[in-house]
DNA sequence: CCTATTATTGACTTATCGGTCATGAATACA
DNA sequence: TGTATTCATGACCGATAAGTCAATAATAGG
């Protein structure tokens, strides 16, 4: 019993999701926020609560639908070397053809603010901690059916793999081309064939 | 004939490099930088030029700094294998051990401005390359004296390298333990070995 | 229709941002 | 010693930051 909201909670979440993903946390203001949302500023407040913890919850809907996404690629039909192949491949971006290589906003905050914010740090710290489960669980099942090597633990290659990702993501914000990265890629998928 | 500075322009440097080091270039306030280089407001607009300026000066002496050391490290003499090694155990870090695990100043501003800000995009893209030609010689070497496989062009294998190093630091910014940034360059530089 | 409840709006607050500048101090050279 | 020149100092500036709040609007239940 009381006057409804006109502007849908999800849609508002994923503009300002945009907004600090091209533009990174510090860097982006209620002002930004409010013209990317569409939004004034006490509707924000009153929404979301704040500056953080609007990010918290930008963060939170970005790291799971990202999770969910990889996790239904990597539990696909096929050969396990192409669903990495795939996944690899889908992060990928031209530096050159966007006009702001966004990279993966998981990434960037790991990066700006990994050191300095405890909370922010923990939920990316249990999202690369859950990436790493779907790669190795994946991995494992390649292990098993002979298409990934067995010398080394499913765990470790899926940390490597992860670790290769986001150094992908890195040099794809300024010197790596999408063809570049795309050789990279392949070079660490080719490290994961038995010998 | 005029009254002399007062502060080393290099310490001076140093000790704002610190600043943006563990705080990053947006979140580092005029306020912090003086008080991280012990100088008052108008000493450093005057000898830098502003906090922008400051911030590419820093930047350019840290990757040339760093650029001599990873170049000093690859030339050295015993195996590449060996020189490889070094450098990548050089570069890590315990996000655990360190209050704020700062990283790499180079991937923190790639991150953070490497799409917005063309002029330092520049700076870190030349950086990049020249890391790049630095691994690609010495692993050039390698693949000569037949300790790195010569099946992958040089050139890529350096990317490889970067991208991984990349990685890692920017695991250890919030979910990498030092242990564990090792295994995973084990695995990396696993994969240059001749098979 | 009335009322309780929540949403919207935009003016407002306080603090801090990067940056400027007038003043006074310290030196080298004449 | 006088003077030109640069340096150090901190008060000051307009702009903008995040955040607050009182007034108004819109709904549901009674």
């Amino acid at each position: 019993m009381a006057r409804p909201r006109e502007f849908d909670i999800d849609q508002a979440l994923e503009a300002a999701t945009e907004a600090f993903w091209s533009r990174g946390y510090e860097a982006t203001s209620m002002a930004d926020l409010m013209q990317a949302m569409g939004l004034h500023k006490g509707s924000i407040y009153q929404a979301f609560g704040g500056k953080h913890a609007l990010f918290m919850q930008a963060l939170d809907r970005y790291l799971g639908a990202g999770l969910a996404q990889v996790q239904q690629a990597l539990s696909d039909a096929g050969p396990v070397p192409d669903r990495l192949r795939a996944v690899l491949h889908g992060t990928l971006q031209d530096p050159a053809a966007c006009q702001t290589a966004r990279g993966c906003l998981g990434l960037n905050t790991l990066v700006e603010l990994g050191p300095h914010d405890e909370v922010i740090a923990e939920r990316v710290r249990t999202h690369y901690g859950r990436l790493r489960e779907a790669f190795a669980t994946c991995l494992a099942e390649g292990q098993r059916t002979g298409t990934i090597r067995t010398d080394t633990e499913a765990d470790l290659l899926a940390e490597f793999l992860i670790t290769t990702i986001n150094g992908l993501q890195a040099g794809g914000k300024g010197y790596l081309s999408a063809v570049d990265q795309e050789r990279v890629a392949n070079v660490a998928l080719d490290h994961l064939s038995p010998s």
